[in-house]
DNA sequence: GCTATAATGAGAATCATTATCAAAACACAC
DNA sequence: GTGTGTTTTGATAATGATTCTCATTATAGC
């Protein structure tokens, strides 16, 4: 989807559940949908630094996250990343330096990833899992790190 | 690698580092041995009570994954979890529960895995990483909480 | 425009994790 | 064994990311 294209859906989406889509998420959603992977709500604060402050930030970021539009990743270090949820952005794999703890995106073929879904169903089936997603995460250096 | 195998491994590995093999670290060390999968502070501690207290918990986490005998993951959640790093148990990737956060570890087949391997190369020469290691992450629903 | 409800912003509170520092355990020489 | 310098420990204070509180402001529907 293209960024004006998302703004709608979300609208509509929030919509449907009587959430107001506010200057404040909006701005939140922009960075997001610019933003080359995951982002921390400091780095976020810091594109938004008067247009959204933090407590609202995290707070938008949090109901953002309930409503489904967007989803949490734990890389290194100790701050929680969100990125528009899969639905919206499409599905894709992490890089994550193991130095800065920046996370990127990337995808795979469609025929890597078919195969690799079946190897993920797999290994829910043996360990009582109903799955819901997978992600194949790669750690090492960034450009800027090795 | 077996526990007794593991064991003298880890005493030699920090002797050549002239670290001590305290009995503090040992217990952190066997209850991640006999744990499932990545543990956090907080499990180890209500395991190890009056054996380790907090901060020397804390601290012998630190110092062992530093030490590169133990590896540290981010599941869900804001907490750190811990387990013993994959040149002493072995490499394996992990089921992620979406509700209660535990995590556990499961193996893919050695022609899985080398699949796997390539998709992972490819993906880091075209992002510019230079990788390290990577891992399957299944999300879902545990055994206790689906 | 009025009213009920939802959202915001500033600051306090929380919780996992780290740092501090004096006391205890150790390794090694005597 | 005793002394001595170095590690490690444990209790506690400090930190930093995140969440909560609550009074104020914006919004939607009437």
């Amino acid at each position: 989807m293209k960024e004006r294209e998302i703004d709608e859906t979300i609208r509509e989406y929030l919509a449907e559940r009587d959430i107001r889509y506010t200057g404040g998420r909006r701005a939140v959603v922009r960075a997001l949908q610019i933003a080359a992977g995951p982002q921390s709500a400091a780095d976020l604060h810091q594109r938004l630094r008067r247009a959204v402050p933090l407590s609202s930030l995290y707070r938008s970021l949090a109901m953002l996250e309930e409503a489904g539009l967007l989803s949490l990743h734990h890389g290194q270090g100790k701050v929680a990343r969100y990125e528009l949820a899969e639905w919206l952005s499409g599905h894709h794999h992490h890089l994550v330096c193991m130095e800065c703890g920046a996370m990127g995106d990337f995808e795979l073929e469609a025929t890597a990833e078919e195969q690799l879904l079946g190897l993920v169903a797999t290994a829910g089936r043996k360990a009582g899992y109903q799955v819901r997603g997978h992600s194949l995460e790669v750690e090492g250096l960034c450009g800027s790190c090795r």
